[in-house]
DNA sequence: TTAGGGTTAG
């Protein structure tokens, strides 16, 4: 648009380039006699048959997109009237330049000339074209004034304007209160209706403009299309359908891509198909309509033959749009080089900038893994709108980023833009993983805010938020008040309860999900494997394993094997967890090797650890936790030569810790600790009370793990001593901070240490108040001196 | 001699 203001600048200021005002030439006008008498009628038919030919030529160059000749010969014309300025005003709608056509209907203004009733539809539709809905209404009061508004053609344009601008409400109000209308009329809101996302009223309205005996056309059609799509409502669609045969419309190469696009929409991508294979080919509209189809259908690799036949069998090239709707299947197969092949072939097409194009290749990236190239891409693009923040944050969060996302989040509400149900779906994960209960209270009440209290997804997600943000209470109370549930909603409660270490409720909660009849799906069976794995129930869990494929005819995949073997592990009987890896029916994931390293650990084999870690860091060379889990098994044992080729393993591989915090909240204050904090906030009054608390559990704050070190080693790891570790930093302000009586909430990154865990038990007995620590995978709750995971995690 | 509604995309 700014090297379109620049080609007409004199449109917006009525000034040259120079700055010179513009002052059309005037030619002397060949009908006047030169002596100033009255002119002689041939001269006047004459000087009228030329005017006539320059306005032709004018609306010629126009027609024809001629542009800059249509406005050199505007500018030259001896006298110019309302029809020359309408033709000019249109030849600028039509090029999309709408911000000129509104200047020059501005100037036209000036110049005295009168709008009439064929300059306010081009008008109105620049208006609707740069969604400047201030400006329209400013229009719509200078034509009311002429008294054009019950005019047909401007009634018409009205409608659109106002539904482009987002206010169907006064689109209707328009269409109300028109005297007379034609089908356009009706197709204008047909199709206001649609883009306002009510589709039902769409076609609600199909069905009345016929009571009202007006016929649909194509244009009717391919809106009412639109709108079964947007409601996914496929009897309507082959209502349309055969509505198209019986009017023979069914052929319009418009209608046909509608058609197709409709059926793919409403999941029936068979009858897409066919109509496709059926359809005639030269337009690439139906080919992207189709490409896209079977990606929206799960169907990629039928989405990539699609597109290499239209380039193979028809010789069409594949535009920007195919670029787009090619992607998704890129993410779907997990073809990166697929999807960065696409993005090369965009660049050497100059389809950049793109912000469609660019948004799409971030949902990619993110989804298979290039999170590097989704942030660079974000970084370059010169234009983002919410759906480009909505999939850089995705992105971080399908990445595990989460406080990158949350950050990102942050910054969008600098930006002129207001977050929507994508954001807040995208968000919430990132939410449920590192945020404190106030801010998850925040993202609750925004959400609301929104209007989407009762969408399923959202709540669902809310659901597990305030489970992971330990608030077991109102995600209970949130599931309960849904309307309508679905599997997912059984699923994430499930969940919610196993994480709290409450694998009773959680198979309660299964029974209670198949009275209400609802199937449990492999999801299902996960959250029911992780509660029980969580509460050590170990009959009950290899029971619903087993029930899984017999009685419920669900193959149980990767992520069950991990749970049973965390089950088995608890039991401590290695050789059974070894053997049950090593038969299972697919190739154990650097996960599964975890897991078995885990229980060696809990149950201090050595031998069967170095077995476990030996598998995970061939399939996984810089898994961190992994060699920290392993070198401190080596330190506990005192085989500090094995301990040190860890240690010098992690460096060569330029493997770091994971830095490790705790947070908590107090009175609207978020604080963070580090391990051995000194800089922390309150920092002398928080060690002051961790020495008391810790003299009263029977640790020395200085000499924790003395015996457990070399005294070579004693100065280094007196730095590193548990005594002072994050969790307990943030115990001990959180127990002089919060209300007496209530729960001390904290969040941690990493999962807790197996010192601060056996003193967080002790503390909670000493204390008498509940500790809730959420760390990366289980929240412990420390009653009474004992924890809810059973001293298992 | 001029006008309004329209297909695929994140």
């Amino acid at each position: 648009m700014a090297s379109a203001l620049a080609r007409y600048p004199h449109f917006c200021n009525s000034a040259t380039p120079e700055g010179r005002p513009i002052v059309r030439p005037r030619i002397s006008n060949p009908a006047a006699a030169p002596n100033g008498k009255k002119p002689n009628n041939k001269l006047r038919r004459r000087s009228k048959a030329d005017h006539f030919a320059l306005n032709r030529a004018l609306s010629a160059f126009v027609d024809s997109g001629c542009l800059d000749n249509a406005v050199y010969l505007f500018e030259n014309m001896p006298r110019s009237d309302a029809y020359a300025w309408n033709v000019l005003i249109r030849g600028f709608v039509n090029k999309g330049l709408f911000r000129e056509a509104v200047e020059l209907y501005r100037r036209m203004a000036r110049e005295g000339i009168r709008a009439d009733n064929y300059t306010f539809p081009f008008v109105v539709k620049a208006c609707g074209g740069m969604l400047a809905l201030m400006e329209g209404e400013k229009v719509h009061a200078k034509l009311f004034k002429a008294g054009l508004d019950l005019d047909l053609y401007v009634g018409n344009s009205l409608i659109s304007m106002y539904a482009e601008n987002g206010r169907v409400d006064l689109a209707e109000k328009v269409f109300g209160e028109m005297c007379e209308r034609d089908v356009v009329s009706w197709n204008a809101m047909i199709s206001g209706f649609l883009s306002g996302g009510d589709g039902w009223s769409s076609l609600a309205l199909l069905r009345e403009m016929q009571v009202y005996g007006m016929r649909p056309d194509r244009y009717s059609l391919i809106s009412a299309l639109g709108a079964t799509s947007l409601e996914c409502y496929l009897r309507s669609g082959r209502e349309i359908h055969c509505w198209a045969i019986r009017s023979g419309l069914e052929s319009d190469f418009m209608v046909e891509t509608s058609l197709v696009d409709m059926y793919c929409k409403c999941g029936t991508v068979y009858y897409a198909e066919r109509l496709f294979n059926s359809a005639s080919k030269e337009n690439i509209v139906t080919w992207n309509a189709m490409i896209d189809g079977y990606a929206s259908n799960a169907l990629p690799s039928k989405s990539l033959a699609c597109m290499k036949s239209m380039q193979d069998n028809y010789n069409l090239n594949p535009d920007s749009i195919t670029m787009i709707n090619l992607l998704p299947a890129c993410a779907q197969l997990g073809f990166l080089r697929v999807g960065k092949s696409v993005h090369g072939h965009s660049i050497r097409k100059g389809f950049f900038p793109n912000m469609v194009l660019e948004t799409a290749l971030i949902n990619m990236y993110g989804i298979s893994g290039g999170l590097k190239e989704a942030k660079f891409l974000f970084g370059k693009m010169a234009e983002k709108s919410l759906i480009s923040w909505n999939a850089i944050i995705a992105a971080h969060v399908q990445n595990g980023q989460n406080e990158e996302a949350l950050g990102l989040f942050q910054k969008l509400w600098c930006e002129p833009l207001e977050p929507d149900a994508i954001t807040i779906a995208s968000i919430l994960p990132a939410f449920a993983e590192v945020a404190l209960l106030r801010e998850g209270r925040q993202i609750h009440g925004y959400a609301s805010k929104l209007g989407l209290g009762s969408n399923i997804y959202i709540s669902n997600s809310i659901i597990y938020m305030y489970a992971k943000c330990a608030d077991l209470s109102t995600a209970q109370q949130i599931f309960y008040k849904m309307s309508i549930k679905d599997v997912v909603s059984w699923n994430v409660i499930i969940m919610a309860h196993g994480i709290h270490g409450c694998g009773g409720k959680s198979i309660a909660l299964f029974k209670e999900m198949q009275k209400y009849g609802v199937e449990p799906n492999a999801s299902t069976f996960f959250s029911l494997l992780m509660s029980c794995s969580i509460s050590g129930l170990v009959d009950e869990g290899w029971g619903y394993f087993n029930q899984m494929r017999g009685s419920y005819n669900i193959d149980p995949g990767i992520e069950h094997y991990g749970c049973v073997l965390d089950l088995i592990g608890r039991t401590g009987n290695l050789d059974c967890a070894k053997e049950f890896v090593t038969q299972m029916p697919m190739v154990p994931s650097a996960r599964i090797w975890g897991s078995l390293l885990t229980a060696s650990r809990k149950h201090g084999n050595i031998e069967m650890a170095e077995y476990a870690a030996k598998h995970i860091l061939s399939l996984e060379h810089d898994n961190t936790g992994c060699c920290i889990l392993l070198s401190n098994m080596y330190a506990e044992a005192g085989r500090w030569e094995d301990f040190e080729g860890i240690k010098s393993l992690m460096r060569k591989e330029g493997l770091t810790k994971t830095v490790g915090y705790s947070m908590m909240e107090s009175r609207g204050k978020i604080y963070s600790f580090t391990n051995n904090d000194k800089c922390c906030q309150h920092a002398s009054m928080i060690y002051g009370v961790l020495d008391i608390i810790s003299k009263g559990i029977g640790v020395n704050i200085h000499s924790t793990r003395v015996t457990r070190f070399r005294l070579l080693d004693l100065a280094k790891e007196r730095a590193k001593s548990a005594a002072a570790h994050a969790v307990r930093l943030a115990i001990s302000f959180g127990l002089v901070s919060t209300a007496i009586g209530k729960p001390v909430l904290i969040r941690q990154n990493t999962r807790i240490c197996e010192d601060c865990h056996s003193a967080a038990k002790k503390i909670s007995d000493l204390s008498c108040r509940e500790i809730i620590v959420g760390d990366a995978k289980v929240i412990h709750h420390f009653r009474d001196g004992r924890c809810s995971c059973n001293d298992y995690w």
